[in-house]
DNA sequence: AGATACTTGACTAAAGAGATCACATATATA
DNA sequence: TATATATGTGATCTCTTTAGTCAAGTATCT
């Protein structure tokens, strides 16, 4: 489970999008990336993952920009970190699967379904609903 | 919390050495990597790492290898993983640090702290005995 | 002396992460 | 219809990390 910046980026858009859900407006990019420092090309290759995973939807042209096209609370930020990170591999190929190896791999697949269970439980609704409610400044709208 | 090849090798190489603690004789590179596929110079650098660390000690000539020098009941999979892997940074600082970045850096410190938590139980004498009541094959001894 | 085994430091190849750029296309508004 | 505003797409690029290699040296046992 590594949260590189693509996936913290993803979530954050992901969440930006969440809070404007109820505008009638999209998002544009430059919105997102003035508030977020986020690199602008760089956003846009995320923004372009998230589209063909079917959970955003674009619209073009003056005015344009982005829009959920899925329900915030299904969404968990496990969801996000396993469609736009790296995908891990099984069993090491190199080295010999010796039963050793494979009881060490059993400990590394616990650690990582044990951080799965924690952000599994992080639908982007809830963290929305609990970021308006712990503080009501927390996102400047 | 990335579990990279150097740190499975460490992992393997402490455990061997944990297995054949009670014997008198220090324990060959070459035997370890004979056994576990490892390529040789790469588990030598791993060593040495793990003998900065006070982990183990090597005796040279004829006749040496290495010898634990730690109680293996009292380091876990989580030391190992995390004296030989990679440190891993704060707050990113490229990005703004909005609120946002924060809650979402609080849900990944949690997940890692899920898989630190999972990992620091694993003792090394624990997982030593475990193999060997689960399976007395399992490291051909 | 010679075989065995660790010591040390430098070095290289491949992969992935994190961007960046140019050019194309769509749409609202004046 | 012209123009400003936005996204769409594909190629490219640099930097860091990871994994692995090599060569020459030193210590110890038999």
């Amino acid at each position: 489970m590594v949260i590189s910046a693509r996936v913290h980026y993803a979530c954050v858009a992901m969440l930006e999008l969440a809070i404007q859900n109820d505008e009638g407006s999209p998002v544009a990019i430059r919105e997102i990336t003035d508030r977020h420092g986020i690199p602008g090309p760089f956003l846009v290759q995320i923004l372009r993952s998230l589209r063909a995973l079917g959970w955003v939807q674009s619209i073009r042209g003056s005015q344009g920009g982005y829009r959920l096209s899925v329900d915030p609370a299904t969404i968990t930020l496990l969801d996000i970190a396993e469609a736009i990170g790296s995908q891990e591999a099984g069993c090491r190929t190199e080295a010999t699967c010796t039963p050793m190896a494979v009881m060490l791999q059993t400990q590394w697949d616990d650690a990582a379904e044990a951080s799965r269970r924690v952000l599994g439980q992080a639908t982007l609704s809830g963290l929305v609903e609990r970021a308006q409610h712990g503080d009501a400044s927390m996102f400047y709208i």
